[in-house]
DNA sequence: TTAACTGATACTAAATTAGTATCAGAAAAC
DNA sequence: GTTTTCTGATACTAATTTAGTATCAGTTAA
């Protein structure tokens, strides 16, 4: 059972690649070769983070992308919404010919219980803090 | 972003299922009929859950199927990990050439934290807790 | 006017998930 | 003893999701 997809995966690779040149337009073509993403693909995943106004851009030679907002503010959590959709364990493991009180059903507290708890722990992982981690440790190559 | 799949949601109705009818065999038939799950499908993961020991069978007429352990002692983790393998946010989400010091990694320990939280909560879930649940709320059509 | 960029979108490939079908064999019922 | 009701094993297809590629139009700086 794997969480997290490739989409998610580069996008805070990513983000985070970004938010360590914090001036200047830096191009996806530069951040695919760093961070070993597929051109095309990263720029799709680019596309959408700009959509979702994470990611500021620039047309044009001399053009590129950088954070549109502070690092601290942009949460794995977002990142997993924007390419991964809402985080939910299961629709509803019991039917409603089966379960025909779904405010009160207990098997779906606890479902719910477990949601918010990821959720939580999505929301407290930013990619200003693992920028904060990687420095502090220096493990990344690029700085 | 969906956690559990059809086979484990089927899975667990189907143990619950079975857990509520402890005495002797049930066919997989009236599981599926019961539970409208379709009935192929959940004989192949009946036949899972007999390998892993979780359920026992009886050939022939008059045989079927029942839990082969104490509902209390089957975790909903086991069923995930019975059909979805081990619960893990991501592989690696930066690889060996960038983090040198896997072990010391601190994004891993963000990833690891998570992953370690999602297993805990999924293995306080038993069988035996979701039919008592559902006993005490009597929400299951079928005692 | 050319080179270095993003915007938009269409497309293909691979992997996973979901579901179906079939045949062999065991045990009970008749 | 043969028919019916069941599981064991396994091969197959369909649908969906994930991953990755390709192309062309348009913008900006040199
Ligand atoms: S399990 Fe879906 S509402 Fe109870
Ligand atoms: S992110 Fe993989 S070991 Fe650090």
């Amino acid at each position: 059972m794997k969480v997290l997809t490739k989409h998610t995966d580069y996008a805070v690779r990513a983000l985070i690649s970004l938010g360590m040149k914090p001036d200047g337009w830096v191009s996806a073509k530069s951040v695919s070769d760093e961070q070993a993403i597929p051109y095309q693909f990263l720029r799709r995943i680019f596309q959408e983070l700009i959509r979702s106004g994470l990611v500021a851009s620039k047309e044009g030679a001399g053009g590129g992308v950088k954070l549109a907002r502070d690092p601290y503010s942009i949460r794995v959590k977002d990142v997993i919404e924007i390419f991964q959709g809402e985080v939910q364990v299961s629709e509803c493991m019991f039917r409603k010919q089966l379960c025909s009180n779904r405010a009160n059903c207990v098997l779906r507290h606890e479902i719910m219980r477990i949601e918010q708890m990821v959720n939580e722990e999505f929301s407290k992982v930013t990619v200003g803090k693992l920028i904060g981690d990687l420095k502090r440790v220096g493990q990344m190559k690029n700085p």
